[in-house]
DNA sequence: AAAATATAGTTTACTGATATACTGTTTATG
DNA sequence: CATAAACAGTATATCAGTAAACTATATTTT
């Protein structure tokens, strides 16, 4: 049977609380035509013009093959332009309708989610983001790249 | 701009820290051969065999359509079986190899998991479940199926 | 009992993400 | 300089997931 300890239970409600404003967020965005992705393409993008798909790709800690796909059903949105220092890169502009949308949408967004996850004390955010950031730091003591960890924890012996 | 406030970084705190340990829980699954909804799946069943799709997809919180594609993609295995009580049902049942592969890769990966995530003191763990289940609990004061939300904040005046 | 409705499962079409292979371009190096 | 290696982008195949249509079976209602 599964040993439900203190840890387990911490990231059992860390899942939760994850999947619960994670699934608000799509829901508000969906209602507005957007999907979480192109959104989040929008919001870098608005902050970052001008950037190559490559480097989208590596802020939003996805795949440049997503990205690529990504920005070819936004062209109302997205334009890319020729990189004038080279030739294999592809800037990428916001179209006047994309800056439009971006600018009402960031901003609609930011006040939902502020309003949805606001209204506690203010320690508690303090204190909540310097546990998690103490935890975050702990786990990657594990090197995401294992191989080793494997053997040790998987393995034998 | 983006208006960084508390509740805000907080979230992206959040939101790090989940895939920080999710990456992390993946790679370990990866390497034994399993996706992550695979391992859900296997989990799941191993404590509750015999149950219908259909709940096995309310358990796991996918519709019964992944579920189906799953199972199908799963057949050393899981077992549909005739639900005596119902022709329209299946029952589903863990094959031998199943039920061996879920022993030992449920353990293995509970002790991966609280290897990654433990460490810190027991304050931590009772300070941080407590502060996510009042965080979780005030997200969700807004329903999900909102149509007013989209009015009173993204709305007009 | 017949008709309407609801339910379990399957299928299909779509989005999103990955990995991999492929194209073309740039940079290193021998 | 020529070739090899690295890099940006694209294309393709695959895996998860959803929604919606469809099939077959149960259940309710009239």
């Amino acid at each position: 049977m599964p040993e439900l300890n203190r840890e387990m239970l911490t990231w059992l409600r860390l899942m939760r609380t994850f999947h619960a404003i994670q699934r608000r967020e799509i829901a508000f965005l969906t209602e507005r035509g957007l999907s979480l992705a192109q959104f989040d393409v929008l919001a870098h993008l608005s902050g970052h013009e001008g950037i190559t798909q490559q480097r989208l790709a590596d802020s939003l800690l996805v795949t440049k093959g997503n990205v690529c796909h990504l920005i070819d059903r936004m062209p109302a949105w997205i334009e890319r332009r020729a990189d004038p220092t080279s030739r294999r890169s592809n800037l990428l502009y916001l179209t006047p309708d994309g800056k439009a949308l971006a600018t009402t949408v960031l901003s609609a967004h930011d006040t939902y989610l502020s309003d949805l996850l606001g209204g506690l004390p203010d320690a508690f955010y303090r204190q909540m983001s310097g546990g998690l950031r103490a935890w975050e730091r702990s786990v990657k003591r594990v090197d995401i790249s294992m191989s080793e960890v494997s053997v040790a924890v998987g393995g034998l012996k």
